[in-house]
RNA sequence: UGAGUGGGGGUUGCGGUCGCGUCGUCGCUCUUGCGGCGUCGAGGAAAGUCCGAGCUCCACAGGACAGGGUGGUGGGUAACGCCCACCGGGAGCGAUCCCAGGGAAAGUGCCACAGAAAAGAUACCGCCGUGGGGGCGACCUCGCGGUAAGGGUGAAAUGGUGAGGUAAGAGCUCACCGCGGGGUGGGUGACCACCCUGGCAGGGUAAACCCCACCUGGAGGAAGACCAAACAGGGGCGAAGAGGUGGUCCGCCUCGCGAGCUUCGGCUCAUGCGCCCGGGUAGGUCGUUCGAGGGCCUCGGCGACGGGGCUCCGAGAGGAAUGACCGCACCGGUCCGUUCGCGGUCCGGAACAGAACUCGGCUUACAACCCACUCAUCGC
C-alpha cells in the first residue's frame, strides 16, 4: 500500500473520500456506530494511513439543493480539521433530517465531538495516533 | 391609493485567503500521477417527465384491421398535442380573457333529485265540449272526448314574440326572429352578407360507447460501441520436449518424457506444458458536448417566423465539481442618540430550486424590484 499518497495540508479531498459501493459496505460492517442526534457516524479504521470521508444524506434531509449543500459543508469541515483528526479511518457521515436546520459553525462542533468520541473505545488506535504521516513534501 | 391582466427580472458590486472540477500550457515524474500559471464552471424553470425531434439498438415484403393520438380555418416549424393570425361561440363598462371548437336526421347507452311525463306525449292540475246523477240556485260529482295556451318541477319539457283563429286550443294561418333547403356575391379557407323557398323535421350528453377525417413500429443514454486484469471455466491444435547460461550456434546445467490394455501396429484415460480461438465479470475509454446554438445589424412578413451579413464559444461531473470564511461599498430592517442634515449599533441580502446525451415546447413552483394596459375611488 503507497502511503506516499497521503494527502497533505488542507487539499485535496478527491482521494480521501469513499466512493465506491464496497468502500460502504466494509464501513458498515463492523463499523463503530455514534455521533449525535443530527449527525450520525458509522467509523471503521482503514490501513491507508490517512483519514477518508464517505457520505449518507437520504432524501429525508432535504431536496436535492439542501442535500448538495450539506454535503458540501461536511467535506469543507472534514477537509479543514483534518490535520485535527489524523487518524487513518474511514468514516460514513449520516445526516439525520434536523440537520439541515444547523449553522456551519454547528456542523464543525458537531462532526468534531462526534469523533472525539470515537477514540476512548478500545480498538487502540490511540498509540500510533501521534504518527501523522510526515508530510513528504514539506514545503520549501 | 387599491384592484385586475400581461410581461420583464432571477441570491447586489469590488477585492482577498483556503479548497473543488474541465480545458490549455510549462516543469517534475517520465506509468498511474504531482506542482505552477492561465481559462471557464448551474437554471428560468436545470424540476415534473406531459408532448415533439435528433441520435442509438431491435424489428420490418405488401395490404387491411385492432390499439393509441389529434379535432374550427390558414400559416410558422426539423417536428409537435407548440406558436402566430383569423373565423365562430361565450364572459366583461372596458383593457382583455375563456372554449376538448368534427358528427346527436347511423346505431346503442345514460339523464340523479324533483316532476304527470326525461323522449313511441297513454294529460297531474287546469281549460273546452258533451252525457248521466245531486242541488231551488251558485255549483258539486261520475264518465266520454278535445286541448301542449296556462300552473307547478327541473340544468333541460317537443321553436320564441305578437296578431288572427277557435268550443277551448294548436305553425292551424300570418309578420319578424330562429331552423332546414336552394341560389347570388365576397373570402385561399373557417365563414360572412343578401335573395328565394319549406310551415318546421327537433331535448341534452360523444374528456359515454361509437361514426368520420388525419397522424401513428418498439425500447431508450443504465441506449449503444470498444478495450479488458486477476480468477474460474469452454473449444481446437501441437510436440516429446521445456527452461537456464549466452550477442548467436555448438557446448554445458536443471526439470520432464504418466497410467491402463496390447495381437507390439497402436488404442483409451488422465495430468502438466506451449500456441490459437471465442464468451463472461471487476475496471476503463468513447457516446459527451459546436448545436434545427447565442448576440448585434439589416431586409421581407400584421405576426409566429424566414433570408443575408458580422461576431462569440458560454458547465461537462461520475455517490456526482460552484463551497467555507474575511474586508470595503450599496440596499433593507431593528434599537440608541440627534443640532433633524444625520451618526452609531446589531441583523439580513432572501422565493422556487442543482446540469447528468442534446435540442423545441407545455405544465407546475417562485421573494424583492421594474414596465405596459385597464378598472374603481379621491384630487386637479
Amino acid at each position: 500500500m503507497n502511503a506516499a499518497a497521503a494527502p497533505t495540508g488542507e487539499s485535496l479531498p478527491p482521494r480521501a473520500r469513499l466512493r465506491r459501493k464496497r468502500d460502504f459496505q466494509r464501513v458498515f460492517q463492523g463499523g463503530w456506530r455514534g455521533g449525535t442526534r443530527e449527525l450520525r457516524l458509522v467509523i471503521r479504521p482503514n490501513d491507508l494511513g490517512y483519514p477518508r470521508l464517505g457520505l449518507a444524506v437520504g432524501r429525508k434531509v432535504g431536496n436535492a439543493v439542501v442535500r448538495n449543500r450539506m454535503k458540501r459543508r461536511l467535506r469543507e469541515v472534514f477537509r479543514r480539521e483534518r490535520a485535527l483528526l489524523a487518524a487513518p479511518v474511514d468514516v460514513v457521515v449520516i445526516p439525520q433530517p434536523g440537520a439541515a436546520a444547523l449553522s456551519f459553525e454547528a456542523l464543525r462542533e458537531q462532526l468534531l465531538r462526534g469523533m472525539k468520541a470515537w477514540r476512548p473505545r478500545g480498538r487502540g488506535p490511540r498509540e500510533n495516533e501521534p504518527r501523522r504521516p510526515a508530510p513528504q513534501r514539506a514545503d520549501p
